[in-house]
DNA sequence: TGTACATCAGTGAACGCGCGTTCACTGATGTAC
DNA sequence: TGTACATCAGTGAACGCGCGTTCACTGATGTAC
């Protein structure tokens, strides 16, 4: 926990397990899911194959790691999203659109990511803040308009929400959405007109109302 | 395994093709995706392992085979369920827990599936019909209420309402959400309460109108 | 300050494994005559 | 109708490959005295 910022590199390396978790997200992003093993990571690292069982117990130790960095570095940029200025609609948008752009952006580390979140589900000691996530998004929702006390709504809501930014994030690459895409002038305008139709409009008055029976 | 189950093999399969797809989906169900190798799905159909090379170039044609499948069991559920009785609204809802429900029960299968459809994107002799797909998706949408001719008001929609459906189906079986799961009495149940929440209300008053940039 | 020594974090070789694919083959089948 | 033969659809063995992991090792570092 409280390393020192590592100053210099020493000649046992000194941080070859972040080494090895920065080597597996470049491999990533060049070659794809199915190049990351870990003599591959090890390879990338300039490190021996059995170089990383010093630092991981295995493979799936390793991935988990690449995860939970993948997350770390998104949750910022979501909690910046969400702290902005704007009306609650405004941010709620930009932060789905901070969202689907990362995984639009790395889309392999984006898998990564959300394996290592359902993998972690049930381990007690689960890597990733799933539960952060969800508080962020619970609240925008009552800035937004929804109602803090109705506690399913709020939870259903933020469900709603993230899914629909998940499903956005794997399919908005498709060449089908290319003339589309064209036509609202980019990728970022797409992006955001469907967040739009998708975005949970609890302060809109008309909007969706809970179900009454 | 029981010899006794299965009629004498005869030398010649006869639909050996078929048959290494069913393979194929059993081993999905059964071990997960990654137990999905060539070798392991002729073996699987009780043949050799150079026997699929009679039938498949190679093993990503045997998958997007296997993918194709999967597309066509799917898309005929759907068209059931979107030409079912009820409101424009029900039919809607009830087609999407159709699609969540599909991909819930088989998970495996469901990657393999979307992998295929990706994959066979630009693809010339395209086997996945995601043409017809968004087509339905545009009706529905006009029968409740959209406007027929803002056609890129019409392909919003059904992309935000497909994105959903994906989002959802890869998202509910998350532990994270058993509390709602429980609270609302099931797994339709929750799947329902949040397809709600995303359905596109086109035919709604107050509800998101069309962008008129 | 120098030295002995424990510990840490690497190395290179080796292991067994299952994989995708190819190959020469062979048994079964359909067909022309 | 029987037969020759082309074609089809299997087989089993083999190939090279990269993988995850283990092992005995070694070189560098930190520390006690």
């Amino acid at each position: 926990m409280s390393e020192s910022e590592h100053p210099a590199r020493r000649y046992h390396h000194g941080d070859l397990r972040r080494a090895l978790v920065d080597a597996a997200r470049r491999l990533l992003e060049k070659e794809g899911p199915t190049a990351l093993s870990l003599r591959a990571v090890a390879r990338e690292a300039g490190v021996s194959a059995a170089a990383p069982y010093h630092h991981f117990k295995d493979k799936a130790e390793l991935l988990a790691a690449v995860g939970e960095q993948g997350w770390e570095l998104l949750d910022r940029r979501l909690d910046e999203a969400a702290a902005a200025h704007g009306s609650a609609h405004e941010r709620m948008t930009e932060t789905g659109a901070v969202y689907v752009t990362f995984a639009l952006k790395n889309p392999a580390l984006y898998r990564v990511m959300f394996d290592a979140m359902r993998e972690s589900e049930g381990n007690p000691d689960r890597l990733t803040d799933k539960d952060h996530r969800f508080e962020r998004l619970r609240r925008m929702l009552v800035e937004g308009g929804a109602n803090p006390d109705d506690l399913m709504g709020l939870e259903l809501g933020a469900m709603a929400a993230w899914c629909a930014s998940h499903g956005l994030a794997e399919m908005i690459a498709f060449k089908r959405f290319d003339s589309m895409r064209e036509a609202l002038g980019g990728e970022d305008a797409l992006m955001r007109a469907v967040l739009d139709q998708l975005t949970i409009y609890a302060h809109r008055p008309g909007g969706p109302s809970p179900s009454d029976g």
